[in-house]
Parts: C-alpha cells; sequence; structure tokens
DNA sequence: AACCAGGACGTGA
DNA sequence: TCACGTCATGGT
C-alpha cells in the first residue's frame, strides 16, 4: 500500500473518530442474541464491539431489508417496520414472499416510500432465494432494482462481510468540508479513493463507515454542515 | 411548520 | 453522463 497524503488523513480520521465515538456495533440486528428492548438503534447498533455477526442467513436477510428501507430514511422509522413485521412473524424471506403486496406495504409503512420499497423488498426476495447462501457479486445486487451503490454496498459489507466501503451523503459532506473531494464527488470516485488508501480489512470498513455517521448526525445534519467541527483541527489536509 | 432522514429510479437534455 | 423531479412517514 502507498503511502500517500490521503492514506495518512483518512486513517487519522478514523483514529480521531473511533477514540471519540468507540465502536458502534453496526448492522443493527433486530433479533439477535440478549437483545436490550430499549436500544433504539439510532445512534448506536445493538451490540458495539460484537463482531460475530451476522451469524445466519436469517441475519444477513434482515441486514438487506433494513438496507432497503432505510433508503433516504431515519433508522427509527425502519425499525418500526422491522417490528411490524416480526409481530405478523414475516421477518423473513419465505414469508415476506407470501405476504400479499398491500399487506407488505402496511407492515413497512412507517418507514416511507412504501408503496415502492414493498416492490424492492419483493423483488430482493426471489433475489435471496435464488442465491441459495452464496454471496451475491456487486454486479448482481445492482441488477436488482431498488438496489443502488449504496445499498449493495452496505449488503456486501454488513450482510455478507465483503471488503466494500459504503459511501452515503454524509460522508461526501464530511470528506467535501475536509478538503478530501469537490462538492457532489461521484458515489464510485469516494469509494474508489478510500478502497485505494486503506488496508481491505472488512472491520475497518465496518466501523470507519458507521462512525462518519455518528460524526455526521451531530455536525452535518443541518446546514450550513460541519459548524464546529472538532475533526478538520485535528486531521485536514494542510494547505500550502 | 419547514426541514430532514444511513437513496434509487425514470426522464430529458 | 448528469441534473432534476418523484416517492412518504415521522421526528425536531
Amino acid at each position: 500500500m502507498k503511502i500517500t497524503p490521503e492514506r495518512k488523513q483518512l486513517y487519522g480520521m478514523y483514529h480521531w473518530l473511533m477514540d471519540a465515538y468507540g465502536p458502534q456495533g453496526w448492522w443493527p440486528i433486530l433479533s439477535h442474541q440478549g437483545k436490550n428492548p430499549t436500544m433504539t438503534g439510532d445512534f448506536k447498533g445493538y451490540h458495539p464491539g460484537d463482531y460475530s455477526y451476522p451469524q445466519s442467513s436469517t441475519h444477513q436477510f434482515e441486514i438487506a431489508l433494513g438496507a432497503i428501507l432505510t433508503q433516504n430514511t431515519a433508522w427509527r422509522n425502519v425499525e418500526k417496520a422491522l417490528l411490524q413485521l416480526q409481530s405478523a412473524r414475516s421477518l423473513s424471506a419465505k414469508k415476506i414472499k407470501q405476504l400479499d403486496i398491500n399487506t407488505l406495504k402496511q407492515l413497512i409503512r412507517p418507514a416511507g416510500y412504501y408503496n415502492q420499497k414493498a416492490q424492492y423488498i419483493k423483488n430482493y426476495c426471489d433475489f435471496f432465494s435464488s442465491l441459495k447462501g452464496s454471496v451475491p457479486t456487486r454486479a448482481l445486487l445492482l441488477s436488482c432494482k431498488g438496489i443502488g451503490n449504496e445499498t449493495a454496498d452496505s449488503i456486501l459489507l454488513y450482510a455478507y462481510s465483503q471488503p466494500e466501503f459504503v459511501i452515503d451523503t454524509y460522508t461526501k459532506r464530511i470528506f467535501f468540508a475536509l478538503g478530501l473531494c469537490k462538492q457532489d464527488e461521484s458515489y464510485m470516485t469516494l469509494k474508489t479513493l478510500c478502497e485505494q488508501n486503506l488496508d481491505k480489512d472488512v472491520q475497518l470498513y465496518q466501523e470507519y463507515h458507521a462512525l462518519l455517521v455518528e460524526h455526521a448526525k451531530r455536525y452535518y445534519s443541518k446546514k450550513p454542515y460541519g459548524v464546529d467541527d472538532p475533526l478538520p483541527v485535528h486531521c485536514k489536509k494542510k494547505l500550502l
């Protein structure tokens, strides 16, 4: 691995974030062992520091489901949808396939965009079954309607432990503020920037994305973005 | 009461 | 390629 200024900055940011917030416990899994029902998973995962997840294909499916439901949606709303599916004993690909589309829409309604997401989920259930436990390629996931760049990478990284770095709008805001990219930089450019400057480490990728989200929720949610962000003082690339 | 949330798709330049 | 409109509930 070439030692670049970007590499130094990316690792500097990571260590600062980890020191500040600690392990995040992503991806939140509703049906994990010894769950704490009071923990919402809004700002933290349910099991920080426990890297034994996912532990079953049930978990893998639940993570993918959450990844679709959380598209442009707050996790607390996704959690309501997941809990309703669980109450209906339908938190599995097999069960959802048996559900009437309109019933599914009502169950996931709290997560918003329920008309399109219900169809996306139906699509994914068929896709998931066809995998028969194998790990999907990124291209195959992207061919599934409703799965774009971020959702595909989230599924691969958190459900299948594949070293795919996840980019989201929060990541873009932070990277722009720190001078790592231009405004509205493309998804793939940022993904490549991270993957070419960081060691190919699944645990690192998992924590890094979760930490960026945690940090962004604190400093990059309302405009103007990045006010009082302590990160640049420590990690911003020095200007000439 | 506007504004935002762990995006993706379809459309038209 | 790329900018833009659309999809929708729930919290602040």
